[in-house]
DNA sequence: TTAATTTACGCCAACGAATGCGTAAACTTA
DNA sequence: TAAGTTTACGCATTCGTTGGCGTAAATTAA
């Protein structure tokens, strides 16, 4: 039996139950209960200063330091030095989650997209900053890398870290949308952006798909095209049938006629888009201009158009969609329409800090951020 | 004067004060202070149930249900069970924000890049989230845009949200580090990647520059290529130095000779980038290859050439340093050399870690992770 | 020169979770 | 069956801030 740590005696003392893993004792003479010593904590020491060490300092108490640093009247000019001097002294830095616990709010989103490292979300997520860090808000970013499972879990980390706001954009997993209603029914304001859910009440910022394929192709149609081909998607994928939607108005508005020899769907793998090409070369009358719906397939065409001896734009015009930076860097220059991934990202933020600012007589609507027709070489027939 | 709350009565309430701009009052029959009603707070409500409401549903002590679900030993496997079931019932999440406060710790970790939207920092937040993750971290990230200003006010926002890490890449401007000293002193873990700063006793994770250059130099001269040119930066930049350095190391190794007029500093635009190319031109005795120590001037020189009818590699070989993936896109494919940002955000994360588990054991470090030559079409005379 | 006010603080109870300590009741053991 | 043990919980405090409420002292008004 170990010594009572009162009376400093093996007498008396004896077992007395296990609390979580520790024997404990109690002495009899000292009436007194006792555990084993814990396995010795080293304890990184944390030398944050807080209130109550500024209060010390100065000599009052922590709610006068306290309103004294927060810009509160009734504080002399005296005191209030006094404590700022301290406070810079002891490099005092408020703690935000005792604050945060407190005011029952954390000034801090969170974001959840499919992936960081794709330059459109980089691009929205500093949008997103942009304007959160103008209003005073932090941002926390989480990935879900195109999967359901960490989406959910993303959301939930979130909900846990009590977050004031939640802007996400969907894994192409995500089907079951309960996990984004949770956040809206305990009253966290959800903003969707691009990837939208329509099972959710909530504010949303899309991209007009539709209204940017329109005009590229016409566009086209413009520089003389006439048997424009489109190197769509999978139809199963909504941006997919929203662009060739927009290509297809686009055509018929301008009288031309649609085939379906000129609609590809693929997998937006570069062999599928060389397939596809070749197929397209091979027709006794083949495209003088090819939509490719994503800009990476755009590149591929442009290549494979080299190897094989044809020219941009003159033997054939190349369009892609999404600005992303490379389309000015390569050669001859890609014709897109630039998406606006940070002007999403702004807005998605704008309408967030609407809805706290408005609280319940919000009403959620729906932005919707027009793409930017960017025309360079890869298009222009009439000048090529 | 109102009436007073207490005996309703306007009589005997008389003025007491001002509290934080609202006038107080002091009702001398009740002897009782108070002051006007609020303004009107509409408080927003959060749902969000708490271990008491769990703690309520079941009819136990909160503490009981603390116990419960973070799995102590001391609970019976009735009581858990209805715990377990009340939580999920009542959607409980823990309350980070307590937990942190609480535990002193919020396993949480704070990056700091210049910029999310440059491809390197995109992936590098990738690796360090990777491992992050996996550890049971969240990650908050600010970027400084290579501000001064902006990167001192993340860092002290990080310390203010209690980070137990910070992973820091500095601004180009930054030249004053006190910034960064101070975490290290409060007892947080820095660890510094890419651009990192001496005066700090901390982990680093840097590449090899000097080593990367000298390895697609030595490919250059192995390809036979004799009149190697570098387009550096401004000779401030380390970068630029250091590949500067690994440059002429290739070329003294072998036998070559260096000469000023093959060296270019520029700022990295694309005009500079063009006029270096054609004064090179100009030479009696032009140049045989490039190395470009910044990509997107190694896709301007790219296009260049081939505006002057050069064709690349045979006339003109060209190499480029980082390999985003827009390297592989462009025809011909980029010779660069892959600074493996993910591994470098994995790395920084690991040496945190680390340190978390060592604590005053650890002895910082330097990581140097090294660049992989890519070699692809553009430097290919030797089969070109 | 009292009485009415105001100033400038202090005290203390939250916020939500974790945890040391205490203990009634159940269970063993001698 | 009485004493020793264990089980399964409850109570109360703590983390750092905030803010309602109270009040001695200073100031002003009557």
């Amino acid at each position: 039996m170990p010594v009572c740590p009162k009376c400093s005696q093996p007498d008396g003392v004896m077992k007395a139950g296990f609390v979580r893993g520790r024997q404990r004792y109690f002495c009899k003479g000292c009436a007194y209960h006792f555990t084993e010593a814990k396995p010795a904590v080293p304890e990184r020491k944390r030398y944050q200063a807080t209130l109550a060490d500024v209060a010390r300092a100065v000599g009052v108490a922590s709610s006068t330091v306290s309103r004294a640093l927060n810009g509160h009247a009734d504080i002399s000019p005296a005191t209030r030095q006094a404590i700022q001097e301290a406070a810079r002294q002891l490099d005092y830095h408020p703690n935000f989650l005792a604050q945060s616990l407190k005011r029952r709010e954390t000034m801090t989103i969170g974001v959840v997209i499919p992936d960081i490292e794709r330059p459109f979300f980089a691009t929205a997520v500093s949008g997103i900053q942009d304007v959160a860090t103008a209003a005073g808000y932090r941002v926390m970013i989480c990935q879900s890398k195109e999967s359901y499972e960490a989406e959910v879990s993303n959301v939930q980390a979130l909900i846990a870290n009590r977050v004031d706001g939640l802007l996400i954009c969907h894994s192409r997993e995500t089907e079951n949308f309960d996990h984004v209603k949770e956040p809206a029914r305990r009253g966290i304001p959800v903003v969707h952006f691009d990837r939208v859910c329509n099972e959710v009440n909530s504010a949303k910022v899309i991209l007009d798909d539709r209204q940017g394929a329109f005009a590229i192709t016409e566009h086209l149609i413009e520089q003389g095209c006439r048997r424009i081909a489109i190197l769509a998607g999978p139809p199963s994928l909504l941006i997919s049938r929203q662009r060739q939607a927009g290509y297809l108005g686009a055509l018929r508005k301008h009288g031309l006629p649609t085939s379906e020899e000129l609609c590809a769907h693929i997998n937006f793998r570069t062999e599928s888009a060389v397939a596809a090409l070749d197929a397209w070369l091979a027709l006794p009358e083949p495209p003088d201009a090819i939509f490719a719906i994503n800009y990476t397939n755009a590149f591929d065409l442009l290549i494979a158009l080299k190897q094989r001896g044809l020219r941009v734009p003159a033997d054939m015009a190349i369009v892609g969609f999404g600005d992303e930076f490379m389309a000015m860097l390569i050669e001859p220059g890609l014709t897109t329409v630039d998406l606006h991934p940070f002007r999403i990202g702004q807005q998605a933020a704008r309408l967030f800090l609407e809805q706290m600012t408005q609280k319940e007589l919000f009403e959620p609507r729906t932005c919707i951020i027009p793409g930017e027709l960017i025309i360079r070489q890869s298009s222009l027939k009439s000048r090529g």
